[in-house]
DNA sequence: TCGACCGAGTGAATCGTTCCAACTAGTGAG
DNA sequence: CTCACTAGTTGGAACGATTCACTCGGTCGA
């Protein structure tokens, strides 16, 4: 309760808080004897600085906020783990919001770090947030999107070519005999989703009797995955696919539960493939084939490019556009 | 960079700055007309306050600091999951840091927090914080501890009964035949692992010719988990255990995929099991037997206790304790 | 009619730190 | 001996929002 100040400090070692706060952010301006004395002081009196009055002199906050859209994505923690080594270099702590995919919690963390002043911003967006990332552009805090290239030529961002990946699977899909795709993700509005989408649509437009069909899920996780799939087996055996894609591994773990439990072969009757490729997708049931993206070097990298757009807020935006690359696994290939 | 503040949104709307901030924090003080103009006022300069100037008169920040062990283990992120979405129900910013098993990024955790002022802490600690958690105590900042039962007289906590998930794998893994157990986990230090090891130890010390072996895989996920059982595979076929029992389920998938790859039958030449009972434990490629604890509920009542710690310093601490329950899968019995 | 009372609004002080300009004492060049 | 200069230190003014004691009309009960 009795939080000890600067002025307390200073007092027990006989100098003024000037020189107090000289010794903790300038110590080359104090001599070595009173930087001994002050530190002594410190100790003593177990003294605290506190952070938002510093802020508030300083006008900001060195740190920076991140939203991610789904904390219980090992692809996220990922990508997180990342920019947090990176911004640790830097001398920024990361503050992890977590906007599940909702719109509105979305808004409360930018709301949040707009309050806050942070440095900057590193979101994987769900929503329509343009405009709010405009405010917190004109309020002088830098922000850098991932995994979607939107506003292209306000924001800096990092993404991974999604097109190309749904290519990949359809291409190796399509490959193995199947003609008949099933692409599950969501919700639709997602751009991830519909990139991954647009670039299966394009590949099995190039193969005669290839047809893609997609299944909105409403979200990206094992439960709706799971839902889903369940209903797709209601059909009739003859209007099953004979693959499943999913659009990120935890739908198609939740999808490969369903088709387990229900008896059906995989790959044999139904192939199934996902994307993000982490760890627990080679370690399933049934290894599943999917797309890897390089998760911690994106983090890193979207956390290089804040670091840049704070520094010199004027520079030119950057994008960078990571490669794909697909992982083949037992789920689409009998051996 | 031309921030409103509180003095033009003032000006703006005809009325002085001491109405504003009561238009914002107490709008049943002002007229409803009044009301209005600010709200017109603030919309039209996109006001956002200051929440460095705001708390440093408040003398303290709603927001609540959370550090887990392991952001990437499915297992913390529900228990965050759980504390967020009660502590969002309070109005309270959950803040989330990641020590990954450091004891220096835990104390970096603890200062920042600390010099945020935030009302609260919780923890699920890696070294000794005791001496950092009563400092924090000392300033006025609540304290649950997550995941076990330290300080027990200074500081509310939430845990599951380590020793006696320890002891249900035990006496699983006995009942099905093994005698020579293998306890993987790590570090040491760690309260859970010593915990679940001891409640092995206990139940094997009731039946003949069972012993337990502690393995410290120094860290708790899967590439320690790999790399541990690798090395035990080297051994000669004959000492190998009969069972082995991983400290939590990302070192129980590391070891799976060695056993795999060796071609080790599972559960017919080892038998394996898990703890936490993840979501991928089910769906792994031999489903792994696991101990599953109530996350998100525990998280919940973290939060839980946290906010009565918050309202009443002084009231005495309260310690949840959930119980473990098993979940056999194939990894250890033959079907 | 008078005073008590009430709702609405305000001026000025305040939170704890940092920064700027100013000051002091000591040093060395001219 | 004087003056310019430096290293070390300091008083006091910020930073932006909130709060407290207070004012000002107006209403109501006696």
């Amino acid at each position: 309760m009795a939080m000890a100040q600067v002025r307390d400090v200073a007092a027990l070692a006989g100098v003024s808080p000037a020189t107090v706060s000289n010794a903790l952010n300038h110590p080359h301006r104090v001599s070595a004897r009173t930087l001994a004395k002050v530190q002594a002081a410190i100790e003593e009196l177990g003294y605290v600085r506190n952070d938002a009055a510093r802020q508030l002199r300083a006008g900001s906050n060195p740190a920076v906020g991140m939203i991610v859209l789904d904390a219980a994505n090992p692809y996220f923690t990922d990508v997180a783990h990342g920019a947090e080594q990176h911004l640790a270099e830097l001398g920024r702590p990361l503050l992890l919001g977590n906007s599940a995919q909702r719109e509105e919690q979305e808004l409360t963390y930018l709301r949040l770090f707009d309050e806050q002043r942070v440095a900057g911003v590193l979101i994987a967006p769900v929503g329509d947030v343009l405009p709010k990332l405009r405010t917190l552009k004109d309020h002088g805090t830098s922000v850098v999107i991932i995994d979607r290239k939107a506003g292209a030529d306000e924001f800096s961002s990092v993404s991974v070519n999604d097109e190309q990946g749904g290519w990949l699977v359809a291409d190796h899909l399509i490959d193995q005999g199947a003609r008949r795709i099933a692409v599950i993700g969501g919700p639709g509005s997602l751009r991830q989703v519909r990139h991954r989408l647009h670039g299966t649509q394009q590949r099995a437009d190039r193969t005669d009797g290839a047809t893609v069909e997609f299944l909105d899920t409403g979200a990206m996780d094992t439960a709706s995955g799971r839902e889903t799939v369940q209903r797709l087996l209601e059909r009739p055996r003859d209007e099953w696919p004979e693959a499943i894609f999913a659009t990120n591994d935890l739908v198609a773990l939740g999808a490969l539960q369903v088709l387990a439990r229900a008896g059906v072969e995989v790959p044999g009757e139904i192939m199934l493939a996902g994307y993000d490729d982490i760890e627990f997708a080679a370690s399933a049931t049934i290894p599943i084939t999917s797309v890897r993206q390089p998760s911690e070097e994106m983090g890193r990298q979207a956390a290089e490019l804040l670091r840049q757009a704070i520094e010199d807020p004027a520079a030119a935006v950057q994008h960078t556009v990571f490669q794909p690359e697909l992982m083949v696994r037992e789920s689409t290939s009998a051996h």
